[in-house]
RNA sequence: GUGGGCGUAGCUCAGGUGGUUAGAGCGUCUGGUUGUGGCCCAGAAGGUCAUGGGUUCAAGUCCCAUCGUUCACCCCA
């Protein structure tokens, strides 16, 4: 049997909903901040990726499906949007239609990493890229933003932290010092911190390692270098924050694995789900457009993982959808009534009635089940003796009350259906 | 890429130290009303016990391999 690639996964009917309930917040809460939804291919060339995120990072180094195509082009499966929003925004001049750009998103991505709790090889994300403004009040509305969404789907047992990354020279000045702190301390490290010593020294402070912990605690923070600008532009962000009446918890050690940060980064993080706990990532990159060949562009964005949250919602239970729901379902008395079934069925829909009919030639019975099992709000009985008067019995699931109704009068049965609609 | 757990009906799972026809609950179907759901009752269908090999008189059970899956590391949403 061919079964679906490990790390992808079907989602099935009684799923979707849920779906479909998350990414109607999403669009709604975009909307309120006149975000504009963007949708770009689903691979683009490799050369994109690996400028933009980063050579060195992991997810271009070793989980990107990267193929070569017919021509001879090296392309890639999104791994992530944010490249390919900028691809877009420079390709198709937006900084010439308008001086600044808010864009959202809803799209799978992909890579090739060992599946495990909240982490998937396809995978979707809903995000924001605001382009075009350095001013804090962009980075607030990200945050915000995304803080809404996963207020509105109920969520409650997360964190939002926030660092800033400051500027390449400051970072720089701050690698360094972090380089000399860790000097004598380098052969305590673990295996992986003394690699991540030589390619990213950063993300030494993402290691669950013990001893690599403690090293970390007492080692000096970035926000002590950051320059006067993004210092003040960090203070900006915050205080806008706490304004809004979100709680952020600045975090130092909030480092992200992404090249392109400047400035702002938070992560969003919830006790709800396994040892993938990030819900939602971003932060600034003032930097990225025009390292992509675009004029320097100013922006910042946010990208939050659906799968991740969903997991969040069901072990928060926070979503409660109501049962989906039929209006009618016609039964056939007899079995000689399919044609007129299938007339009626065809006349309710025309008029806006989600409607079932029999399609098993099943008994009475159950066609009865079935109704209750699909939540029928009605049901219209065809065939005995009624239907040589002409008329049909229309029977209320929910009371139980059943009545005769004319056939040639199904407007009427419409009207009554739509008035408790 | 590394390490651990687990693979028995559509789903969730039982099946001490190997022993003959592999079970339950839920779901599905049929019946209990010549044409009536939910609750209840009765019954039925549904399983190459992941696959292949090995040990044994005998393997769902023990061993090995493969595949799948899951969790964690790495990294990230």
């Amino acid at each position: 049997m061919i079964k679906a690639i490990a790390g992808t996964k079907d989602i099935l009917p009684e799923n979707i909903r849920l779906w479909k309930h998350l990414e109607s917040l999403v669009e709604k809460e975009m909307v309120l901040f006149n975000f504009k939804e963007i949708r770009t291919p689903i691979f683009e060339e490799t050369a994109l990726f690996s400028h933009g995120i980063g050579e060195a990072t992991d997810i271009v180094s070793k989980e990107m499906y990267t193929f070569t195509d017919r021509s001879g082009t090296s392309v890639s499966l999104k791994p992530e949007m944010t490249a390919s929003v900028v691809r877009a925004f420079i390709e198709h001049e937006l900084n010439k239609k308008a001086n600044f750009y808010k864009l959202f998103y809803i799209s799978p991505m992909f890579r090739q990493e060992r599946p495990q709790a909240g982490r998937l090889r396809q995978f979707h994300q809903f995000g924001a890229e605001a382009i075009g403004s350095n001013d804090p009040i962009v980075d607030a509305e990200i945050i915000i933003i995304a803080n809404n969404i996963l207020k509105n789907l109920g969520l409650k047992n997360f964190e939002i932290k926030i660092n800033s990354l400051g500027i390449p020279t400051s970072r720089e000045k701050y690698k360094e010092e972090l380089r000399k702190y860790l000097g004598d301390k380098l052969d305590s490290l673990s295996e992986d911190s003394k690699k991540r010593f030589k390619t990213n020294i950063l993300r030494i402070f993402d290691s669950k390692n013990e001893t690599d912990r403690k090293i970390m605690a007492g080692a000096p923070t970035i926000l002590d270098y950051l320059d006067d600008e993004s210092r003040e532009h960090f203070e900006n962000v915050k205080q806008l924050l706490s304004e809004s009446n979100v709680p952020v918890t600045v975090d130092h050690k909030l480092v992200r694995g992404l090249d392109y940060y400047t400035n702002t980064t938070f992560e969003i993080i919830s006790k709800s789900v396994g040892a993938q706990s990030a819900l939602c990532g971003g932060g600034r990159y003032n930097l990225l457009i025009e390292q992509l060949g675009g004029k320097p562009v100013p922006a910042t964005g946010f990208a939050a993982g659906i799968e991740r949250i969903l997991l969040a919602c069901e072990n928060e239970k926070s979503i409660n959808l109501k049962d989906e729901e039929l209006d009618i379902y016609l039964v056939r008395l007899d079995k000689d009534k399919k044609d007129k079934v299938f007339a009626i069925a065809n006349f309710l829909r025309k008029n806006g009635l989600i409607t079932e009919l029999d399609y098993l030639l099943r008994s009475v019975k159950a066609q009865m089940r079935e109704a209750n099992r699909l939540n029928s709000k009605y049901v219209l009985m065809i065939g005995g003796d009624e239907f040589l008067r002409n008329a049909a019995v229309l029977k209320n699931m929910q009371s139980g009350e059943q009545e005769e109704v004319i056939l040639d009068n199904l407007d009427g049965i419409v009207k009554r259906i739509e008035s408790v609609k």
